[in-house]
DNA sequence: AATAAAATTTAGACAAATCTAAAAAATAAA
DNA sequence: TTTATTTTTTAGATTTGTCTAAATTTTATT
């Protein structure tokens, strides 16, 4: 038996899922930005997805996953991530070269191989970019995090996640080495354009954007 | 980019590679039963891949793979023997339940990301079928195998391949242990139906037919 | 409330991969 | 060497996923 839906649905169902986490509901527009197609192929698959039962969809009125729809994108996210951590813990990928492979590797259909393959990675909680791994009920662990805008001075705190994840915030990041884990505090804000100056352990400080800071998110113990 | 062949494509190139390993020339219903699809399906396929100068093909005279179509069909069957060996010692699969998750991992496009597994895994010569794998330039090394039938009587010899790579006759091997790298040795052979006795050391001796026989290649030095 | 703008859906088309049924070509049998 | 059988190809449909252009609906502005 081959995958239960095409790599195109599910790509589409992890898309909606992302897109109702931050705003409840979904617009086709907002889906089709985000997939980079046009809205007409996405009220297109809309309908199919509809057709399927995985999705609540009534034209004109905006939509969202049923439970059903809901458990499907959670275990592509678990594969996604899954991958993402295989390929840089195990084959010694960089951070922010994972994301596309990962695109591909997340529509292997057997849910063997994808329970093995979390047993031989050790069970991690989160993947490369600080993401939560979904286990194979679609339980994740939540993560109370803070981006570097609101992280009070002088506050040693540790990266645990990434907003945008665009290649080109992650070479930026590379770049500053400030990586998933890094142990940081902000020692300076700049009221003129909200930029940050850091300090990492051992390095000199460094300046980044509002941009960036806001993307860079953080855990601390109060 | 995405990947230069679809899977469906890259299929077909593989069969064909496949099968004119052992006829030299390739007729379109082999294919069509290699593929489990129709002899239309095949021609249609044909056609494009002659349009792609993967193959060589003249209408009602056969056809058979040009320097391309080998290279690329070539590294397909690369990627394949290396994610079975991974699921075999890496995931611990079983070796007669990872063809068909190779056959969906086959298809994943990064040119790094195999070398990469290849380095991990430590540039196996074999897949858990005793196939060799292609290098990243497409060469193998051959191994000279002799199959149980022709294996001398008393002579000890380990076990490097399997011809028909069914479930069905892997789940026989596996009931009688015997596995790539066993080491064994004829001790009769029944003219009255070619069937074998085999001894595996520390084991009671057991028996195969022909049919099972002609499917076990065997090494051993002279 | 009427009009303009934006968002969404529909209509119709296309490419890829597959199929069935029928036609054409090659091969085997009489 | 005719005739019959098998193999292969073509013709025409179908499914899935995509697109453009036009129509419809919703939302925002005068
Ligand atoms: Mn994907
Ligand atoms: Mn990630
Ligand atoms: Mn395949
Ligand atoms: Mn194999």
């Amino acid at each position: 038996m081959g995958p239960k839906y095409s790599s195109s649905r599910e790509n589409y169902l992890k898309a909606i899922f992302h897109l109702q986490e931050i705003h409840g509901t979904v617009t086709t527009n907002d889906v089709a930005s985000e997939m980079q197609t046009r809205p007409a192929s996405v009220t297109d698959m809309l309908k199919k997805l509809k057709a399927q039962k995985l999705l609540l969809y009534e034209k004109y009125k905006g939509f969202k996953l049923n439970t059903e729809g809901r458990k499907v994108a959670l275990q592509i996210i678990r594969k996604h991530r899954l991958w993402e951590f295989f390929l840089v813990e195990k084959l010694r990928f960089g951070w922010d070269e994972v994301h596309e492979i990962a695109e591909e590797l997340e529509h292997i259909s057997s849910k063997k191989l994808i329970d093995r393959l979390d047993e031989f990675l050790g069970y991690p909680k989160t993947d490369p970019h600080g993401d939560p791994i979904p286990d194979s009920q679609g339980r994740w662990t939540l993560t109370r995090q803070v981006d570097l805008l609101n992280l009070p001075i002088n506050q040693i705190a540790e990266v645990s996640g990434i907003g945008d994840q665009s290649a080109e915030i992650l070479e930026l990041l590379n770049h500053k080495h400030i990586a998933l884990g890094t142990r940081l505090e902000v020692k300076k804000k700049f009221a003129f354009d909200n930029s940050i100056e850091l300090k990492i352990k051992n390095q000199s400080p460094v300046t980044i954007s509002e941009h960036v800071a806001k993307n860079v998110f953080v855990k601390y113990d109060e």
